[in-house]
DNA sequence: ACGCAAGTGTAACAAATGTTACATTCTAAT
DNA sequence: ATTAGAATGTAACATTTGTTACACTTGCGT
């Protein structure tokens, strides 16, 4: 096992440079090839190993019942493929992964990485992290989503992006990014920002955002 | 510390006794006691210990800016408060907690937990599978939420209680609670209900529902 | 039996969002 | 500088959902 291909990875970077010569060393894994297209991971597939995708990218996707697809996410090397899923009572993958590139899979056996664990604090704590980041991550998809109104998701996206203060900045999302992050219409995102600078809440120029009204903002909130 | 205090935990059960002796004995850990009404974390505060609720109920909440809180959850003793940020880069709680009636709860400092994990796999096992767990119900709601219309919700959530059949079932909740599961306003959840009925989908009696038209219910999902 | 509270069905109207379509502006490649 | 394509602004209309109000049923305790 070379450490290059394992070091920029999230839950195995920063580790111990002792430890990690020892144990990456005798590491048992295997490697999987994939080119586009290819099915990686089915849903409903048993997940007794932890799949570190190390390059290219991959989507994530739910299939309902009807065939209907909705795309979860799009995830790019280094990361691991649903890290959680090894441990969870019913430890079966929800989603279908398909690769949307040339794509490098390292596969480790679920008893090795219990092994890893014991034997290397740093990789523990690495994974416990991860895990930990990924549970803020969906915690705050939810807050955001639980947010009925297109305005008061603008306001919280805004308020946070802005740090609460009344400073100019600039997002990294387009519209058409936004409304889909907020699972909304692009023309109905389009209309409420139009009507929250109409009403003096925020000045917009391009993607150059200012909050003009910290109060009615966080009045939208409710 | 006595056994009995932490085994009806869910990351603390099913240990091997052997261990469970021995890492039971010498751990260091220090018991709080809150009566109703009393703030035991609050929002911000730094997450240096694992929290875990023995006996009695909390209530887990958001504080928005303005003032105005939105519940997330109630949680019954016995449940770890919070495990995943513990281990998160940002390791402050997301939640105001306060006491629901008389509780107790013990404080385990991350370094102890780190140890506990070190040397007993079921211990780590435990604590992997109950963060693991919390993913999956936290993307289940997420999956929830992102459907869009109420006909949708109302599909997805009866199609996973009747199992993908025809036969009858008996839901748990009554149209004012399955409305704040989806985020919606309890005479719309009776509307598309009723439509439902009208259309031949479903039948309702009570509280006893049955699907009548499977691909139909499906075809909501899109 | 009675009364009360919770749960349910439903209607009229208001508000929010989606849909579609098109014009305008911006951006980047040539 | 020109131009194609992306991004944005906006309007008209359809659809969905929320709000409010009230009647009706159900279950339960007195």
């Amino acid at each position: 096992m070379k450490k290059r291909e394992l070091d920029s990875c999230p839950i195995c970077h920063n580790l111990n440079i002792d430890n990690e010569e020892s144990f990456l060393d005798d590491l048992k894994c295997s490697f999987r090839y994939y080119e586009k297209n290819d099915l990686i991971v089915q849903q409903g597939q048993l997940c007794d190993a932890l799949y570190v995708l190390t390059s290219g990218s991959v989507r994530s996707e739910m299939i309902a019942e009807n065939g209907s697809s909705t795309i979860v996410e799009t995830i790019e090397a280094p990361r691991p493929l649903a890290p959680a899923f090894l441990f969870s009572d019913n430890n079966h993958f929800p989603v279908n992964v398909t690769a949307l590139d040339s794509v490098e899979i390292i596969v480790i056996p679920k008893s090795e990485i219990m092994r890893m664990m014991m034997t290397n604090p740093d990789f523990m704590q690495n994974y416990l992290a991860h895990n930990a980041n990924r549970t803020q991550f969906l915690t705050s998809r939810l807050q955001l989503l639980s947010i009925k109104t297109i305005k008061g998701k603008l306001a919280h996206y805004l308020l946070e992006q802005a740090r609460n203060t009344d400073l100019p900045f600039t997002l990294s999302k387009n519209q058409s990014e936004l409304a889909e992050l907020f699972s909304v219409a692009r023309p109905s995102l389009a209309r409420s920002l139009s009507e929250m600078v109409q009403d003096g809440l925020i000045h917009i120029n391009k993607r150059e955002y200012r909050i003009l009204n910290l109060e009615k903002m966080k009045d939208l909130l409710l």
